[in-house]
DNA sequence: CGTATGACGTGCA
DNA sequence: GTGCACGCCATAC
């Protein structure tokens, strides 16, 4: 309860990033906007590179142009995986 | 504390 | 429809 709340951005990028339903995708700025700054899409993509954690889906987050983005694994991989959930159908 | 960087978004030509 | 430039926020050093 206490420590909740100061969750830095990237912890609740992180958590939403989780959250993300399988064969879905959200784009930075749906991220950045649950995070609480809708501008922060750019520190979003900053702070997912950052992360390693396979727990976190973030090749599910896409740019809300529809394009993949950018992938600490690879492009290739992230589309991968999105088809593989039928993300892209 | 200040500077530099980045997995973007939007607008305009 | 495509390409370029600017702006934005947060993180890391």
């Amino acid at each position: 309860m206490k420590e909740a709340f100061r969750e830095t951005f990237k912890e609740k990028v992180f958590d939403i990033v989780r959250k993300i339903p399988k064969g879905e995708t959200m784009s930075y700025g749906e991220v950045a906007r649950r995070a609480g700054s809708p501008r922060a899409f750019r520190a979003v993509g900053t702070i997912l590179k950052s992360n390693y954690d396979p727990k976190i889906p973030c090749h599910r987050v896409i740019s809300s142009s529809g394009a993949l983005g950018q992938y600490n694994r690879g492009v290739e991989e992230k589309q991968r995986k999105l088809r593989a959930e039928g993300a892209l159908d």
